[in-house]
RNA sequence: UCCGUAGUAGCUCAAUUGGCAGAGCAAUCGGCUGUUAACCGAUCGGUUCUUGGUUCAAGUCCAAGCUACGGAGCCA
């Protein structure tokens, strides 16, 4: 029984018999001899069958093989520069041939699909290579955002998914029936991360989270994962400080560990490069005042009406879009008009029309992949915009408690994870960056 | 919800002014000892999204609907 071994390690067994069991990504042939380019997940290997070299039995096993059939390899590993692969410049030549099962008529061909026909076999497509080295990204970045949330000395604390209350007062909730009453999924886990900091200074969650918003656009999923980090004593200048740190980390990561991946996906990798601390940071009227600039030169009408914003008034895609295009790094827009923001952001000392709260826009025109804030901890402000809100006090009366008890300057932020992978990869809808995606019109698979 | 585009073989797409339903890939069979989405030969493959209408004749024109894709709003 030879050494089974993972393809990722291919190279450290140079000359030597091993194993490897995995799946065919594709088969060519020349008559007597076959190649198998044989995947395993950790990557992919050429594994070659010369007809004197195998029993004639597995020798036809081998010719005959059909994309995606499952298999079990016996053979030598050496170095040949014109082996395809990942990581590639070594082959196997095989000895045994396996056969766990022939798979009949595998839908999706080394050809173009379109969309819909790809989404409806998702189950099958995380399979293909593109896939393979997105979805590996997005678990880079999840991994290297949260150690080093760990290494400054925040703490996990999970909040829950079923909720008593809508987190957040603008966007649609999905309805739980629980025993007869209606509970919420949750749209965010702050409001407990909030409670969490009394408990441990700096905390941050890390779940899915429910949008019920009827958005098809290549930047909204239904059910999208967030990490949220909460802190206190925090102001929105060391927030930003945060987000910076938080986010360079995970661009650094996938720079350092998938070159391969961002090969395989085509990424530039000299605009990740230029991702180091510090981002430019912009107030809400300057923004405007950069989009009003831009509004003047433009001449198609289209693009006029596009852009056109006064003070006071919310960003749309379009003003993300052209703000994130004057930068080559993500870019901070602070100080929000506190009417377009949540109910629980501190209004800004002597100009209350605008609130401590800050967007971090992503270039490319991926727009908002961070939106955070200070969060008001006066007790009687809090309760007059809740009350304001009509959001109904009972459900809020725990939330209220936390400024009763110990308030204290806090803040915090939400990060997308799809939206920060689609950006971090290079992609043009974040349907890809999440194994099952979540949409308007899908559920399946 | 609104605006735009599309729907033809298992997949990706053609089909001239309304005039015989086509190709590549996949699949099946055969050939080939260095292939990289191999190549060569053959075979197989159709409710042209649905319903109704115009016409000698509809994939093509008209009406309604369905589905998908892209965008807007809203958001991360």
């Amino acid at each position: 029984m030879t050494k089974v071994i993972q393809i990722k390690d291919i190279a450290n067994y140079d000359g030597q018999e091993v194993t490897v069991r995995g799946w065919v990504y594709n088969r060519t042939g020349k008559g007597r001899l076959q190649f198998i380019l044989l995947r395993d997940g950790s990557g992919q290997a050429q594994c070659v069958a010369f007809k004197k070299e195998m029993t004639p039995d597995e020798f036809e096993i081998a010719r005959g093989l059909s994309q995606e059939s499952s298999v079990i390899i016996t053979g030598t590993v050496r170095a040949d520069e014109r082996a395809p692969g990942y990581p590639g410049g070594y082959e196997i030549g095989i000895q045994q041939l396996q056969l766990v099962q022939q798979a009949d008529d595998y839908p999706i061909t080394p050809k173009d699909h379109g969309t819909e026909y790809l989404m409806n076999h998702r189950h099958l497509w995380v399979r293909s290579n593109r896939q393979w080295a997105i979805l590996r990204i997005r678990a880079t970045i999840i991994k290297a955002m949260r150690d080093w949330l760990d290494d400054q000395g925040f703490l996990l604390v999970d909040t829950p998914i079923i909720t008593p209350a809508a987190g957040e007062e603008t966007t649609p909730v999905f309805d739980v029936d629980y025993f007869g009453e209606t509970a919420y999924l949750a749209q965010t886990g702050q409001l407990y991360n909030e409670a969490n900091i009394m408990a441990f200074g700096k905390v941050y969650c890390f779940g899915p989270t429910f949008r019920a918003e009827k958005s098809k656009t290549r930047r909204h999923l239904i059910e999208f994962w967030m990490l949220e980090p909460e802190i206190a004593f925090c102001s929105l200048e060391e927030l930003m400080d945060i987000e910076e740190g938080l986010v360079s980390a995970g661009v650094e990561q996938v720079l350092a560990k998938h070159q391969q991946e961002l090969a395989i996906i085509e990424r530039d990798v000299n605009k990740l490069e230029a991702i180091t601390a510090p981002f430019a940071r912009i107030s809400y009227d300057d923004a405007v005042a950069r989009l009003q600039a831009r509004h003047a030169e433009l001449d198609d009408p289209q693009q006029r009406a596009e852009l056109a914003i006064e003070l006071g008034e919310d960003f749309g895609s379009p003003h993300e879009t052209a703000l994130a295009e004057m930068f080559d790094k993500p870019v901070f827009v602070y100080h929000y008009p506190t009417a377009v923001k949540a109910f629980y952001m501190t209004p800004v000392a002597g100009r209350p029309e605008v609130c401590r709260s800050v967007d971090l826009l992503a270039p490319e025109g991926y727009g908002e992949i961070i939106g955070g804030s200070e969060r008001i901890h006066d007790l009687d402000l809090l309760a007059r915009n809740i009350d304001a809100m009509g959001l109904g006090r009972e459900a809020y009366e725990w939330y209220l408690e936390l400024r009763r008890f110990g308030t204290v300057p806090h803040a915090g932020f939400g990060i997308g994870i799809e939206r920060t992978v689609a950006w971090i990869c290079g992609l043009n809808h974040v349907r890809e960056t999440i194994p099952y995606a979540r949409l308007l019109n899908r559920k399946y698979p």
